[in-house]
DNA sequence: CGGCGTTTTGAGCCAGCTCAACTGCTGTGG
DNA sequence: CCACAGCAGTTGAGCTGGCTCAAAACGCCG
């Protein structure tokens, strides 16, 4: 928990939370936050579980508070592709569209903490410096879209897995780290679905990472890095 | 043309700019845009011409005004992957960033409304609706990299020409069109790019399309499309 | 221990790639 | 007016990376 001069003033619900710092609350005044705070909901989330589909009306938005939230799209026969992945704390929704357009699902246990598209959209038009995160951090997004587009175009199976555990990795940890130490918090098919894939592809070439000592894997799912420069070279 | 009450008020090089409709510039009010139109300097590029590089630094922004542009992201040994195309009156370049983190290259001959870094931030420091367009057209650019995403990870070869001939077709021609017959604003190797195909590939899907009657090509670059929802149906 | 979902491994196939040749258009110069 | 060089696009033949289908191995929980 941070230090904060104002802790006595913010809603309790607020007081330990990280959106308020790296987030979208972070440019709501004490006063703005209580009105937030007072149509807000937490909500613990499993695995699996739907938080909006692609084609759902938007009633409500939410800050991604704990675990990763996986977005994805679907064509009509089934075929799915995993468009993004919002870690904590990301804000979650289409500001000003009626319908999300993508799927968004619980990839770990997951926390949001919600609030209805009023309530957001009446403190955007009161306060500036929201519409200003909320660029920010759409523009961030867009980078990453971009950035996996080059990943999914023109990159071998092989640079996409390893690119997918390098983006996985700094994600989770700290910056400026050289070796890390990680639980998946997504399925082998997610991962395929994220990397235009298949499941025995993305195996084989986990499989192949391992064989050549770029990456460790102690349990299912625990995956150990010992040189995430090593990694990065093999992301192509 | 559009009518404008306010003619006489927005500088001569604003009167007729679609960017003053449906552009970013819909935010300013006469004066900013005087403000604005004092640093802004209209070019006509060639097609090939590089606008920005994926590492340059940004010292300014700018407006398509016709024509357009091709963003693409490249590999170290060359692999290129276009990530966005924009058509007039697209808001050009990355706010708030040093670097663009795209190249950014005139398709077809582009005509661009360029403005210095500072101008425009100081024009969004004091006008809210200015960052609220940014906001709606980063949201739009997002949307439509997710769909590509779903485009890139997903269909066939088949499936990935359909789609980029219908993208194409629906931005350059006004909405709820049956048919339609454009030129190509850009080569068989940026296809290519943009799909993540090889040109030869694309080739091949055209010409394929070509024989199943869902598009004709008049001259190279020609193409008319009788049925435009027979071709979205070859869109997966 | 047995059942179930996830992951790995194996074997064969095919969509899309590579390499190479050809076509057709355009501009240039003799 | 033709020759020809240069570039964009097409076509062909063969190869291969990643897919498909099938089965085995590995947890994990009751």
């Amino acid at each position: 928990m941070r230090k904060d001069i104002h802790n006595s003033d913010v809603p309790r619900l607020c007081v330990s939370c990280e959106a308020r710092h790296r987030g979208i609350c972070g440019a709501l005044n004490p006063e703005e936050l209580v009105t937030l705070a007072r149509h807000t909901s937490k909500a613990r989330h499993e695995p699996g579980r739907q938080l909006i589909g692609e084609t759902d009306e938007i009633s409500s938005y939410a800050n991604v508070m704990r675990g990763v939230v996986k977005l994805s799209k679907m064509l009509e026969d089934g075929r799915q592709q995993v468009v993004g992945l919002q870690f904590a704390p990301d804000f979650m929704g289409r500001p000003f569209a009626e319908s999300s357009a993508v799927t968004a699902e619980a990839a770990s246990e997951v926390e949001t903490c919600s609030f209805p598209k009023s309530a957001l959209e009446t403190l955007i038009s009161q306060n500036p410096d929201l519409e200003h995160r909320l660029l920010q951090q759409t523009l961030k997004e867009l980078d990453e879209a971009r950035d996996w587009m080059l990943t999914l175009g023109r990159k071998t199976a092989a640079e996409k897995v390893a690119s997918f555990l390098y983006l996985i990795a700094t994600h989770l940890e700290p910056e400026d780290i050289v070796s890390t130490s990680f639980t998946l918090p997504v399925t082998r098919a997610d991962i395929a679905d994220f990397l235009g894939l298949t499941i025995e592809t993305v195996s084989r070439q986990i499989t192949k990472l391992r064989a050549e000592n770029v990456i460790e894997i102690v349990a299912n799912r625990q995956v150990t890095i010992p040189d995430l420069k090593k990694l990065h070279h093999r992301c192509g």
